[in-house]
This record gives C-alpha cells, sequence and structure tokens, in this order.
DNA sequence: GTCTATAGATAGATAGAC
DNA sequence: GTCTATCTATCTATAGAC
C-alpha cells in the first residue's frame, strides 16, 4: 500500500475510533509513523484529507454496484449483507464521512446522498416496490447505526447488527414481499 | 429558560449543525451571547458540557417512555413516529450524544445503548415479537440517520425520512405483523 | 453570575535542510 | 519524500476584578 493510502487509511480509522476531534494532523502522523512535514507532503491540508476520503468512498461505491452486478447478487440481499460487514473499506469509509459531514461542504453530503440514492435506485430496479426499497434502505443504515454504537466490532452476533440478524431480515422482507405481491 | 439550559442547548445544537469540531468553548459562548468565563461558570470544562447533555438525554428517555404509557399509546407506533420528528429536544439530543460518542468515555454509548433496549424492550412488550421489535428500531434509528443527512428538516417529506414515508412503514409493518401472527 | 486578562497547550500550516 | 524548526491562531482553563 502506497504511503498516501496509508496515510488516508489512519485519517478515516482515528475518526472513526476517537472521534473527529482526535484526528489532527498531528495525530495521524504519529499514528502513521511520520512526521507532520511528511504527511503534509501528500496532503497538504486537512481539508485535502477530508476530499481525499470523499473521492476514495466515491470510487468505492462504484465498484461495489459493479461488483454487486457483474457476480449476479440481488441487490436487496446484497446491500443488507455488505452493510453489516463493518469492518470493509466501504463501510468504514462511508461511517467516517457521516461522522465528519456536519463540518463540511456540501460535498461530502452530496456524495452520501448520491451513493445511498444508487443503492436505493438498484433496489427499485431489483423488486419493482419504491416504498419496500426505501424499507431496505432504512434497515442497513439502522444497522450501521448500531454496529458504530458497539464499537464496530466486525461478525459481531450483536442483537441488533449481527450476521444472524440480517437472516432474520431477510426473513422478513421475503415474507413481506409475498403479500406485498399477492 | 435558565441560563445554564440556554448554554447546553447552543452547545447542542453547533455540534449538530456545525460538527464536534467546531462546537469549542468560545463558539459556545459566542453564539449564547456570553462570555467564555460566563460559559466556564456553569460548565467547569468541556467534559461537563458533555456530562450535563447525556444527563439530559437520560432524562428525555425517561419522560419519552412515561408520556408514551401514561397517554396509552402504541410504543411501536410512538417509537416511529417522534423518531421522524428530528425538531423534537430528544431527537436533537441524541443526533448530538451519537455524533460525540466516539470522543468519550463509556458512559455516553451506555446511555444511548440503554435508551435504545428501553424502547426495545417496550416494543417486544407490546407486540410480543423480538425480531420484528429489533426491526422496528432499525426503522426508526436509519429514519434518524436519514433526517441527519437532509440536514434534520423538521417536518421534511423526504422519500427517506418524511411524515408520509412513516404512515408507508405503519402500514409495512401491520402487514408484516398480520402474516407472522397467522 | 458575569466579566477581562492571561497562562499554557495544541492546532494547522510554512520554510527550508537533507 | 521526509525531516526539523518555527510561526500564528486557537483551544481549554485559571485568576481575579466587578
Amino acid at each position: 500500500m502506497s504511503r498516501r493510502s496509508k496515510l488516508l487509511e489512519t485519517f478515516r480509522d482515528l475518526v472513526l475510533n476517537e472521534g473527529e476531534r482526535a484526528a489532527t494532523l498531528d495525530a495521524v502522523a504519529a499514528t502513521a509513523g511520520v512526521s507532520k512535514g511528511g504527511l503534509l507532503y501528500h496532503f497538504g491540508s486537512r481539508a485535502a484529507l477530508v476530499d481525499a476520503l470523499r473521492e476514495h468512498f466515491e470510487q468505492l461505491v462504484t465498484e461495489d454496484l459493479e461488483r454487486m452486478r457483474d457476480e449476479g447478487h440481488s441487490p436487496s440481499s446484497w446491500y443488507l449483507r455488505t452493510t453489516v460487514d463493518y469492518s470493509s473499506e466501504l463501510e468504514r469509509t462511508m461511517a467516517a464521512l457521516v461522522r465528519i459531514a456536519p463540518a463540511q461542504e456540501g460535498e461530502v453530503r452530496d456524495a452520501l446522498r448520491a451513493a445511498r440514492d444508487r443503492w436505493h435506485q438498484a433496489i427499485v430496479d431489483e423488486i419493482g416496490d419504491e416504498q419496500m426499497a426505501t424499507v431496505i434502505i432504512l434497515l442497513g443504515d439502522g444497522i450501521a447505526y448500531n454496529a458504530e454504537l458497539e464499537g464496530g466490532v466486525a461478525g459481531s452476533d450483536s442483537r441488533f447488527a449481527g450476521d444472524r440478524e440480517v437472516e432474520h431480515l431477510e426473513q422478513i422482507i421475503a415474507g413481506l414481499r409475498t403479500i406485498r405481491n399477492a
């Protein structure tokens, strides 16, 4: 991994683990084992770190949707199952952006909204039901929220954000679609 | 409203509107129209502001549950309908605590978890179905997440967090419970 | 209770050596 | 590309006048 990527990952993890306030240039540099000058060579300002994180997120979302399509996954199932994997790069990057969004100009929030709408559309295309698609998106957001509350443990079997929970959700959604299609 | 309450509210709104990073003692004092010394008389440190916000949240949750019970509301419906009202003191206080949670000791996260579990239990007591109760909690969390993404507009008719959306959710949940009870 | 003044630490960022 | 040194602004917090 390039040094630049390593620094961006360190920034992201500090935002997630210690909060936006603790993710200072000093902290990023020290955690990544580099001097502040070294960090500032790759990212000329703190805002540049945020920008790079957003750009990385947009790329990850595109890759996620491409992979979903190329491997022929069901969008609704794919969305719930990838959302629950809080250890993935996509989920961690998105969670970090959600944290810092209010302090940023509109671009970060725009990127988050755009990603949500792309997933929503993919699910609508699959199941042809706007409201059910919204339910699935909301459930995914709820899972992510609760995963964060538990400290973001990957593969957790928490009552609110575990693997088993997703299986229950899928059964419930399957039941729902049955009655709505009847 | 007491000056102390006014200052706490200002801190909370700064966290929500500008982010944790911008909610400094200087900013709180200036926004509330008081000097920094005046602020520090009421809250001896920044940590004291966070503590007071958490205590206020715990009290609001208790009042919310008492009101729900005393007025005889359906817990699942009450939860979804109060969650969508992003302008309420409870929702704003909770959202602010979610923002600052990672930077805090365990107490803030404990309070958030405890509140979630109290609402979950109330819904389980109503509908007698653990998994459906979890679905309702997750939908509520998803609504809150999306309300934040839209800037927390009260009474919004957003596709993801509006009043009409909650009516759809309630119809869907009602349908679900019908088939699960059959 | 509220203020001003100020201390001491830390923030983001620049300059220039290597 | 990475470092040290340093500047300036801002942050939390204290002291003490009113």
